[in-house]
DNA sequence: GAAACAATTTGACCGTCAGTCAATTTTCGA
DNA sequence: TCGAAAATTGACTGACGGTCAAATTGTTTC
């Protein structure tokens, strides 16, 4: 067998592992975990349930590879973040920025982050599609640690207090928080939310003030920070309005 | 029909959706909503499928009185916290505190949570249901905004910045994120998390700080106060350590 | 106390769906 | 062109949520 062939074989297996993920991604998105049978998938790409098996070994490995494929994205949008130019709290709004730029890129996925945090999701995935996410996961969180430590170098924000770790993490979970609180439906009856974005950015600088990382929001109009976010880091964002 | 008979019946049934809901709590917390079936609650309730569909509409039914049920008890929890006499954000500390006993006295109920917020999960379970989670779930919101609006009164919180409703989101956001972000073992792998309570209380106060919510971890000692609120509120707590 | 009637309980049964695997079709080197 | 190996298929299985006619239990009446 020539190379040429094998290379060949690897190709199509990898596009229909694409055009599987893809079909999945969007069934998954209209009809949840539970509502996605595997006979639709079969159909809608007209193959075979057993070739699905061939590449996926459960119903939620398939699903966890969904969700790797936008993790992937999203560590893009943080790395493109993280170049940023600027001082190290700007840079670390250029993150919360990239956070909400996913929100409103994909905003049923939310529902499948939501159905990964259950247990008994992940062992029933597979070990290499574990790890994969796992790998894209990292990115994002070096990410952050890397402004983090720009923080540190640049005096912008204390060492003594908190571990660059565990600063990323508060930045992670505002968001997360935020990101739910503002989407439950009671929430936003009980306290008249209209925009779920103003509601995690809010959160973010709060926790970014409260953590003494400057400059404060007290001391520094962002505004211009912003523009210039938008315009070199996500020309894309359509959602992004001045105040 | 004596109203003597017709009450032992009504006490009678209430009693037996208790019994249902207490073993459902039972094999919910330990299999997850998926793994979890039917067929087993009926054999450990020693009634039939049937029965449990005199109670219950649907089996999302079933788990979202099973979510209100602790969803009381946390109610509950921040309702006296809420009392707690002291400074405003000592009041607050307390409500946070409340948080993490739940989170301890409940490990595995962050699950249920979870399962809660995916799609398809709501319009699945009846009216009537919906309508007593959400009035528990008002209760917590209520006990929240009342301490934010003594923090108005007592002038260590700014009326400028952010509306009652929005603090309220903004501390129960912080709390559920860093819940969520400290138990997804990735998370904890990366940034070396070995106690969940830590980072949650460490990001409450990170928030509260960002508000300006005097006085300020920097400004005060809160040592005293957690004593307090331990001792006063929360007498079973066997989790809090003092540093 | 028995019969007639009403309410409750039951579990066999249904449709659906994740997952399997023997049979079939396609691929590819000889 | 042929035959072996690889890929594909879809009927089948078991499990599960949900239903409902039949059986059982409880209540009222005479």
């Amino acid at each position: 067998m020539l190379p040429q062939t094998q290379s060949r074989k690897d190709r199509e297996r990898k596009a229909r592992e694409e055009l599987i993920v893809d079909h999945a991604r969007r069934l998954l998105l209209s009809h949840g975990f539970q509502g996605f049978s595997l006979d639709d998938l079969a159909r809608s790409i007209e193959y075979s349930k057993g070739t699905i098996y061939q590449h996926f070994e459960s119903k939620e490995d398939l699903a966890l590879a969904v969700a790797t494929s936008a993790l992937k994205e999203r560590a893009d949008l943080f790395e493109r973040a993280a170049r940023f130019q600027g001082k190290s709290r700007e840079r670390a709004r250029a993150i919360g920025f990239a956070c909400c730029h996913f929100m409103v890129a994909y905003p049923d996925y939310f529902h499948v982050e939501m159905m990964m945090k259950s247990q008994s999701f992940w062992e029933k995935a597979s070990e290499e599609r574990r790890r994969q996410n796992a790998m894209q996961a990292g990115r994002t969180f070096r990410s952050m640690l890397e402004v983090v430590h720009a923080g540190f170098e640049a005096g912008d924000l204390s060492r003594e207090r908190l571990s660059a770790e565990e600063i990323a993490i508060a930045m992670a979970s505002v968001t997360v928080g935020s990101h739910i609180m503002s989407h439950v439906p009671e929430m936003r009856l009980l306290a008249g939310i209209d925009d779920s974005i103003r509601i995690v950015r809010q959160n973010q600088d709060l926790l970014l003030d409260g953590m003494g990382w400057k400059s404060l929001l007290a001391d520094f109009d962002y505004a211009a920070t912003d523009l210039r976010i938008r315009s070199e880091i996500f020309p894309e964002a359509t959602w992004f309005q001045t105040p």
